[in-house]
DNA sequence: ATGCCTGGACCATTCCTCAA
DNA sequence: TTGAGGAATGGTCCAGGCAT
């Protein structure tokens, strides 16, 4: 049985446990938190793991809130984990704003369940194995939010407190691959969306995720999916029945 | 014919790693 | 932290394919 609830503490929690695992994800502010003998600061777009009978206790600001998740079973990935916290993904920290909008709204068994069925879905997508550098959370928000925007390493280093040096060491290890091509891989994988989700043409793609030539656009895209971005739309567009 | 797109060649710039 | 040097990336130009 799994249930999902949103919590918000103001005040410190006494220690306590629990007979199921339980997620706890904040999804504004952050938490202190003692779960066994690990101790931290948890922020938004981390979740902690607690495991069935282990002692925790949180500690939250006024304005913190977070999604709790009770769970009988953890998914493969995460039961695989050592790890107490780890870093969530974009599309499940999207997800967890929509779940809390939801999770206030109107309570429907069948919207509940379906929002459940989908939590565990991007859950089990989700890579445990790392915890991102705090430092470069701003940076990554940054990225993200303005793909079509030129970056260079020296002005995210600097949103990093980090010199250039430094911050290539700290991106490396945290993500496991260099700035450029986290750049470009969020880039490609927009791009992709955007082509496949919308009649945008490959120009506006282009020019939507920061490529202001067509043919430096085309040639990255089929180079990281092995296919030019004409024939990834035909190819969905294809699966895709007709609207009108 | 026209517009859109792809990909090759070339070049400049920036990135990234490593040694000092 | 700095500097060097190779690698990667993006821009420009251009030729050519494809659909309308």
């Amino acid at each position: 049985m799994t249930t999902l609830s949103l919590r918000a503490y103001t005040s410190q929690a006494t220690v306590h446990d629990h007979e199921q695992h339980q997620l706890v994800l904040p999804i504004r502010g952050h938490l202190d938190i003692q779960v066994g003998s690990h101790q931290g600061t948890v922020v938004t777009g981390e979740c902690v793991i607690i495991r069935p009978g282990e002692s925790h206790l949180f500690h939250a600001k006024d304005a913190a809130r977070f999604i709790v998740a009770d769970l009988d079973s953890l998914p493969d990935n995460l039961a695989a984990s050592q790890r107490v916290v780890f870093s969530i993904s974009t599309l499940l920290m999207n997800y967890l704003l929509f779940l809390e909008a939801q999770l206030q709204g109107e309570v429907d068994r069948n919207i509940d369940q379906l929002s459940i069925a989908l939590f565990l879905g991007l859950l089990e997508k989700q890579t445990c194995d790392h915890r991102v550098d705090r430092r470069l959370l701003r940076v990554l928000d940054t990225m993200k939010a303005q793909l079509d925007q030129p970056h260079d390493v020296a002005s995210l280093a600097r949103l990093a407190h980090l010199s250039p040096t430094q911050f290539h060491k700290v991106f490396r290890d945290s993500l496991g691959i260099s700035v450029k091509q986290y750049l470009t891989a969020r880039r490609m994988e927009r791009a992709r969306a955007q082509l496949i989700h919308t009649d945008l043409s490959v120009q506006q793609v282009a020019e939507a995720v920061g490529y202001q030539n067509l043919s430096a656009f085309s040639r990255r895209f089929s180079c990281y999916f092995g296919q030019s971005p004409r024939e990834m739309t035909r190819q969905y567009s294809s699966l895709t029945p007709a609207t009108d």
